[in-house]
DNA sequence: TCTGGGGTCCTAGGACCC
DNA sequence: TCTGGGGTCCTAGGACCC
């Protein structure tokens, strides 16, 4: 008893917003915005908006202080990391108990499910039946035949449904929509598209894939082509993901003037980035230091190790780095990230697709 | 309106080597 | 006068995702 392979692509409904709910039942049915530390007057941005605050125009990534001014009687909640990874790491353990199911975790709250069934919809159907039993919380399934296709399936069928994107109807259902719209081509891509006459899902797919390599480059190009068509890696891949590095950042309240305030920052900073580092136990090799002037003007300074875990070592880098910090100029952000030894045997990114994975 | 914090991967260009 | 060619490594920057 096999049945077809399908790609299953899981994605909770407003996530953050609904976990929030879930310990405040008071709040169901009121505009919530996740963001911060939950203070408006604060230089912040929006994690997550409820429904019926994203009825009102608000959405991720937007900075708080406007999101509150659209919506006087939203409820602004501080995120709160800890409730939501502990949320999140329910769902997949209930996505992993699922008969047959290969699960790849993209993110919080989304996951690839690898399956063979007859009937996809009903397979996915118990799956957000398993999910709300156990979590109390709704998501909405997308079913293709490569992963690309049932990611892009998710979205068509939110809130809590279903949808199904295969080669047989992909057309019929992205063609005529802009390039936008697929996973991974965002505004500067469009608009890159755009000059080559390409518009829509539809003139992507029927492009020669070569026509856009003096444009993207030779992997790039080729994937975009890819893209437009839907086609592409339909495995399911449960590897454990190794992580390629960690970072931290920070916004400051008031920009930073004083050199004082930079090393103290610097000392913090890599203490902090350093915690990770320890917990995942391989050696740091690359560093990378960001720093953003004001008003908004953001430099990086990259810099290859020898591996080490030594604090002392590490502090001493990145102060090296920090000398190509311009002085005199105020600072409004500083991060720091550690590339971290790879093993060789750990799992690629299956497409080009960045993020989240 | 004024832009978080955590990630991944690609590309261009220079340095360096044979 | 007219300045190889290919390969690898490194850094900076860009793009995108959640």
């Amino acid at each position: 008893m096999s049945g077809i392979r399908w790609v299953l692509h899981v994605d909770l409904d407003q996530f953050i917003a609904a976990v929030e709910v879930l310990r405040r039942p008071e709040l169901a049915g009121k505009p919530i915005i996740v963001g911060g530390r939950g203070d408006p007057t604060e230089r912040a941005v929006v994690s997550t908006a409820s429904y019926e605050a994203r009825a009102f125009g608000v959405g991720s990534g937007m900075p708080l202080r406007i999101a509150a001014r659209k919506v006087p009687d939203a409820v602004i909640l501080p995120v709160d990391r800890e409730a939501y990874l502990a949320a999140s790491e329910t769902v997949m353990a209930t996505l992993r108990s699922q008969p047959g199911a290969t699960v790849q975790v993209l993110g919080w709250d989304e996951a690839f499910v690898g399956v063979e069934t007859e009937n996809p919809e009903a397979y996915a159907r118990e799956v957000q039946a398993a999910v709300l039993e156990r979590t109390q919380l709704h998501c909405s399934v997308g079913i293709g035949d490569t992963l690309v296709r049932a990611k892009v399936a998710t979205g068509f069928g939110k809130p809590a449904g279903v949808f199904r994107l295969t080669a047989a109807n992909w057309l019929e259902v992205m063609g005529t929509r802009p390039t936008k719209d697929l996973w991974g081509v965002g505004t500067k891509v469009s608009g890159r598209l755009a000059k080559l006459g390409i518009n829509t899902v539809a003139e992507l797919a029927a492009c020669d894939p070569q026509d856009l390599v003096p444009e993207f480059g030779p992997r790039m190009g080729p994937w975009y082509a890819e893209l437009g068509r839907g086609d592409g890696a339909s495995v399911v891949d449960d590897t454990p993901w190794v992580p390629r590095g960690h970072s931290r950042e920070t916004t400051f309240q008031r920009d930073l003037t004083e050199p004082a305030q930079v090393d103290d920052a610097l000392r913090e900073l890599t203490a902090r980035v350093l915690e990770d580092v320890v917990a995942e136990g391989r050696p740091v090799v690359g560093l990378t230091l960001k720093i953003r002037y004001a008003p908004f003007f953001t430099k990086t300074h990259a810099r290859k190790i020898p591996e080490t875990f030594d604090r002392h070592e590490i502090l001493a880098r990145t102060l090296d780095l920090a000398a190509e910090i311009e002085a005199g100029r105020p600072i409004r952000l500083l991060g720091l990230r550690a590339e971290m030894a790879m093993p060789a045997d750990a799992r690629k990114g299956h497409t080009p697709t960045r993020g989240g994975w």
